[in-house]
RNA sequence: GGCCCCAUCGUCUAGGUAGGUCUAGGACACCGGGUUUUCAACCCGGCAACAGGGGUUCGAAUCCCCUUGGGGCUACCA
């Protein structure tokens, strides 16, 4: 019975590296017809956000990532806020010090910083200096009293070599004398990650860990620790590869503040005052971001980023979910991203990337997370989801980025969706039909589009002549509106695009936007026509003196 | 600096664990063409890789070593 689990510490939303391997786990887990549970790592007391589990759940929802034993959901192993797990911790963590197998420490960060300076100079790795007796409880009470800190450290034993068996990379082996007894309970009581972790995978029968590469270092020291506490049986581990980003390094939460650093710094006329103001922090702190010494909120950011027309790159998974991808789209592809099912097949419902996963197929080697390839994807996926599905998808994004076309009903959006196909994005579809959701006065018209397709070759002649056609027309149906402008195109021996494109930037404002047969019957024959008489009125002056 | 991991087209990858069937396949991106009422989408075609050097072998993308290059960790963060 296999038994898995996703273990995010709770910072903030979910970012698509934790997507990915909570999706490796859940994946294992349902096609084995084992347990997936969610654990939050909840034991740094700083860096916790009290919404970040609310947040980290809802992504992990909306991307149809379902566990079995959770903090809202309970189980038969729980709590599973490991907060909530203190009394446990001390219990093993007493056990290890009374046989010795862990001792109190005194240091100050200062001394620790010597320590670790003295072993940078001297080339080797920083080991602690394990003491030959180690301090009692009485001794740790002292400390205390005096204001001290204590913590409690793990004495590895130092006898073999530890292996590790990672089912992606073999056999690692790591030599103890460069693992140093590290820390197991913070000076405020807490467990820290490398204990937790270990005692909690023990104590819910976790049998298969998949993490991030970054953890195979901490691995050789909770097999020890777990050896130590006489768990038995390891669990089996993959260390998967990491997702790296375009700028390098590891994909991380930093993208964005990094993106839009170097976005400010490429423009020199920004005002910083302003810009402050807009992020809702002092100046100082705008000065202290761009020099790279602090980062501030994602609030801010965002609202920054918002202000300067700057669209971030996305990291987390709400970020995905509000620029208009699928959760099919974005578990296709981060269940792709790292491994392969072999052969040529990409696009997978869930239930084939259930069927299809193999953990002995993991990927090696790092991978990029290639945004091109991710918007491909997403294109495939909008053609084939259902219908339902779609629709569904279309309303919930609608209404997260308050767009004016979620006013809208079911038939309205179904037709939306079906004229849009091809579309990248769902926002791309919103961008080219909110126009038709908005007040006639509050068009905006672009310069470009008026400049091109109204001030030349007769644009608002043309536009003129569509007016009265469509007040003329009595049916006004898409089949009309479609045989009226391809006549008037004959009419007047030009392509379809002469005579539409007047139309298109009369109600929409731009040269974009959604099919314009099906976009005018949408707008409805009032509207359209309102709408060309406000452009004619507009523009009309302006081209009497450059007509020639 | 130390320890650990990794290395096939620009990118994601197939092929590698059983060396020959690989003049290295697919997808994305890119380039060219077609289609077209805009943007997309769609169709056709093209470009493009086994990091380098040594071995082992009749034969290496595949096994071994070195070099180089990338990445991770090096916290009282997880």
């Amino acid at each position: 019975m296999v038994v898995a689990r996703f273990a995010p510490s709770p910072t903030g939303y979910l970012h698509v590296g934790g997507a990915r391997t909570a999706l490796f786990n859940w994946l294992l887990a349902r096609q084995t017809g084992g347990t997936f549970i969610l654990r939050i790592e909840d034991t740094d007391q700083k860096r916790n956000t009290p919404t970040a589990i609310g947040q980290v759940m809802d992504d992990l929802r909306w991307l149809g990532i379902q566990w079995d034993e959770g903090p809202d959901v309970g189980g038969p192993n729980g709590p599973y806020l490991q907060s909530q797990r203190r009394d446990i911790y001390d219990k093993y963590i007493k056990k290890l010090i009374d046989e010795k197998k862990a001792y109190y420490c005194f240091d100050t960060p200062e001394e620790l910083d010597a320590l670790r300076k003295e072993a940078q100079d001297q080339r080797r790795n920083f080991i602690y200096p394990r003491p030959k007796d180690f301090p009692d409880a009485k001794d740790a009470e002292q400390a205390r009293t005096e204001g001290r800190a204590v913590t409690v450290r793990f004495a590895v034993p130092q006898d073999k070599p530890i292996v590790v068996q990672d089912i992606v990379r073999g056999e690692v082996t790591f030599a103890t004398s460069e693992i140093s007894d590290f820390i197991i309970q913070k000076s405020d009581g807490f467990p820290t990650y490398n204990f937790a972790c270990v005692v909690d995978d023990y104590l819910m029968k976790v049998t298969h860990i998949i993490r991030g590469q970054e953890h195979l270092n901490n691995t050789p020291g909770q097999q020890a620790l777990w050896e130590a506490l006489g768990f038995g049986e390891l669990p089996k581990y993959a260390h998967m590869s990491v997702t790296v980003s375009e700028t390098g390094g590891k994909l991380s939460k930093r993208e964005r503040p990094k993106s839009l650093c170097e976005a400010i710094k490429a423009r020199p006329d920004i005002d910083l005052e302003k810009l402050a103001e807009v992020g809702n922090i002092t100046l100082e702190e705008v000065n202290s971001f761009l020099d790279g010494q602090t980062t501030p909120d994602m609030p801010s950011i965002d609202a920054m980023a918002e202000y300067l027309g700057i669209v971030l790159p996305e990291v987390n998974v709400v970020d995905f979910f509000k620029s208009g991808y699928l959760p099919e789209t974005m578990v296709n592809f981060l269940a792709l991203l790292g491994a392969s099912p072999g052969g040529d097949r990409e696009i997978m419902s869930v239930d084939e990337l259930t069927k299809s996963f193999d953990l002995s197929r993991l990927t090696k080697a790092n991978s990029l997370f290639d945004r091109g390839k991710l918007l491909a994807f997403n294109t495939e996926h909008i053609r084939t989801v259902s219908e339902e599905k779609l629709l569904r998808h279309f309303k919930d994004y609608l209404k997260a980025i308050e767009s004016p076309v979620a006013s809208a009903d079911d038939e309205a959006l179904s037709k939306l969706l079906e004229i849009n196909t091809g579309a990248r994005t769902l926002a791309q579809i919103e961008q080219k039909s909110k126009f038709l959701f908005i007040a006639s006065e509050e068009i905006e018209y672009d310069e470009k589009a008026v400049k091109k397709v109204l001030l030349k070759n007769d644009g608002l002649a043309v536009l003129a002549t569509v007016h009265d056609k469509l007040a003329a027309m009595e049916q006004f149906t898409v089949e009309n509106i479609e045989n009226m402008l391809r006549s008037l195109a004959e009419e007047r021996e030009v392509g379809l695009g002469k005579v539409a494109q007047p139309l298109r930037v009369a109600i929409c404002g731009t040269t974009i936007s959604a099919p314009i047969f099906d976009s005018v019957e949408m707008l409805g024959k009032e509207n359209t026509l309102a709408r060309i008489d406000i452009t004619l009125k507009k523009f009309g002056t302006e081209t009497q003196g450059e007509r020639s």
